[in-house]
DNA sequence: ACTTACGTAAACAGGT
DNA sequence: CACCTGTTTACGTAAG
């Protein structure tokens, strides 16, 4: 696991933690993307549910067998085979459908902004960090779009991880990254419109053709942010993924794009 | 009112 | 045999 322990010493303890926001769906989702190879066996989803989410320490077991029975029905996970020659433990592996995973995002997204806006922890990193619902500190590999903030990262796994000894959070910083270095990457094959609102100041980019880029790179993920009204389709990530060297992640990225950016 | 998504419980089979 | 994993069915609830 790469997550930290939502209750360090250091940190405050939820009086009564509330159950999480977050579907079954979505903690499976969560779990398998944290996981270092994408797939996770079910214990192991069990482990990166109670580790992250304390909430479930204390729950009675009917959620594992909820766990299961999501695994089961939805289409969004497939079970692998394990690899027989190293068969560790019982059961299958459990990773992400491709076609379901910008669904996934998305999902995951509206869930976050909604309690972002509705609790009135906008911009607060213990949304991110946990300390209100018991949630992980998903940003670091999921997609967060803020929409006061009008950015959003697509992650990617990095080729190059920074550290991969210490994969873990820095505490008390929910996106604990530093640019690595920020260029504009012409977008000529695409037609880049952006909507544009009179009240909402102009970005000067926005008729430039050019989509401004920061790079960033935090353990094994790498982001791109850009302009949170920007509409990435397939073409445009493809470009994208060049600049950013990150061919390796094609997956991810297209898979973004699939999803209506 | 209806549909859909989701959560929960339970039964069952098969494997370890 | 106990436990775990995976599948399936059923039912209740909330939201759109």
């Amino acid at each position: 696991m790469t997550l930290p322990p939502q209750l360090e010493s250091s940190q405050p303890v939820p009086p009564a933690l509330s159950k999480p926001p977050y579907s079954f769906s979505s903690l499976i989702f969560m779990a398998i993307e944290d996981s270092p190879d994408k797939r996770l066996p079910v214990k192991g989803i069990y482990e990166w549910i109670v580790n992250n989410f304390p909430y479930y320490r204390t729950a009675s077991g009917g959620w594992r067998n909820s766990v299961r029975h999501n695994l089961s029905l939805s289409k969004s996970f497939h079970r692998i085979q394990r690899d027989k020659s190293q068969s560790v433990g019982k059961g299958s592996l459990w990773c992400i459908c491709p076609e379901y995973r910008p669904a996934l995002l998305e999902v995951l997204r509206k869930t976050h902004s909604y309690y972002s806006t509705n609790s009135n922890l906008t911009n607060k990193p213990a949304l991110l960090e946990g300390q209100d619902y018991g949630l992980p500190a998903v940003c670091d590999s999921m997609e967060i779009s803020d929409p006061l903030s009008h950015t959003f990262l697509l992650s990617t796994p990095s080729p190059q991880p920074l550290n991969t000894d210490n994969p873990t959070f820095v505490e008390n910083a929910p996106c604990p990254l530093t640019p690595v270095h920020e260029e504009l990457v012409t977008i000529e094959s695409v037609e880049y419109q952006q909507e544009e609102s009179e009240e909402i100041e102009k970005d000067p980019l926005s008729d430039s053709g050019y989509i401004e880029l920061h790079y960033y790179q935090s353990q094994q993920y790498q982001y791109l942010v850009v302009p949170g009204e920007t509409e990435l389709d397939l073409e445009t990530v493809e470009i994208l993924q060049l600049d950013s060297e990150a061919q390796e992640a094609a997956g991810s990225l297209l898979d973004l794009a699939g999803g209506g950016y």
